[in-house]
DNA sequence: TCCTCACTAGATAGATCGTTCTAGCGGACC
DNA sequence: GGTCCGCTAGAACGATCTATCTAGTGAGGA
């Protein structure tokens, strides 16, 4: 199956991406544990069996994907949203923002679903838990360098970025479940201040 | 069932403590959907039936009561701890790294029960997401109060407890996927300067 | 034309889920 | 001494879970 194109032109969404994408909205929203195979087949308006084909390690195997993929999305749109800031400080502030933003838009369900899985197979599958791990500190890696390629020292760049991870995530955390973005603003802003800082001391 | 005393002399733990507790673990290890209540029951050797006896309304009521109860008492613990540092900007330190601590004495296991369930039920569970903002909200007031009783205005002290307890639980986050407490020192240690700072230029 | 094979489609199995049910124990009170 | 009643104890139920299985479909190559 190869459903109909969203746009007419457009090309139709393969049925294993569909999977994916299903399945990194729901184990956001409700967890890993909390999603049912039938549930993503439904939502991603595939057959049941086709999961089975396109994941033949079941579960497990399609929540590594997930992992990777929503990894590697979410890492490439924080590239895109600093790369317009007109400035690291600005840069910082922008994502904290914007994730507040999508947030708000999505009336507070979709977060960032590696946060989501990470809490939950961190202690009951290895596996999962290594896949996580190498997502974060891909993140981590690359503020690093963005904050270092701005003038600030590695190892201070490295303590800024994980700072930022930790505060995104958490932020995520506190407004998802108080319905409030405020946590993600106001923590944005203090590691916006804590960059600004840095710039003007090592100047 | 009143299980013998864990010391002589000691008074037991009654059965309906002894539930919450195992409860607000594996809740906090495996999430809220990936516990089962016969694994609770096993794990708080207490008789399946006696789960629906103290808790009639089932799952839903005792996640209710372990947010409640294990809000209250991380609450407790973070009090204490900062009480027994000797200033506001060492009782910040002093409480990421008793987390990190704890983190790491239990093999990166036990962390927030609070967070892992909050992601998890946020978007499928009314009652127990507006219990867990209930505690995040509470835990937020605290510190800003001990904020502005050490000389913070009201505002920016609200905004660094909210820095706090969001850097806290993303480095929790992050601790337990990448198995390493850094993040949690490294994002206290960014919170407490900002603390110092702000102490700094209010003076 | 026929064969191949990637993929669709869903029934089915066995285990486990949350919940409800009845039965029994044992101390407190009349 | 007899009667409650809070609590223990676990069997049973229907639903749902992950995973496996067989059958069917349809485009592309020999």
């Amino acid at each position: 199956m190869t459903s109909a194109p969203v746009q007419p032109g457009a090309p139709p969404v393969p049925t294993r991406q569909r999977i994916v994408y299903a399945s990194a909205e729901l184990f956001g929203r409700r967890g890993y544990a909390g999603t049912g195979l039938k549930q993503i087949s439904e939502n991603a308006q595939a057959p049941f069996g086709s999961l089975y084909h396109h994941f033949p390690g079941g579960k497990e195997e399609l929540g590594e994907t997930v992992i990777e993929q929503a990894g590697d999305f979410f890492g490439l749109v924080v590239q895109g949203v600093m790369d317009e800031a007109p400035g690291i400080v600005a840069a910082v502030r922008a994502v904290f923002d914007g994730a507040a933003e999508t947030v708000r838009a999505t009336d507070y369900q979709d977060a960032c679903p590696i946060a989501a899985i990470a809490l939950e197979v961190a202690s009951t599958n290895e596996r999962l838990r290594a896949a996580t791990a190498t997502v974060f500190t891909s993140w981590i890696t690359a503020a690093t360098d963005r904050f270092a390629a701005a003038g600030i020292p590695h190892a201070r760049a490295a303590e800024l970025a994980i700072s930022m991870i930790a505060a995104l995530e958490g932020g995520f955390v506190l407004a998802r479940a108080t319905r409030d973005t405020t946590a993600l603003t106001v923590a944005g802003g203090l590691i916006a201040t804590a960059v600004e800082r840095e710039l003007a001391s090592t100047d």
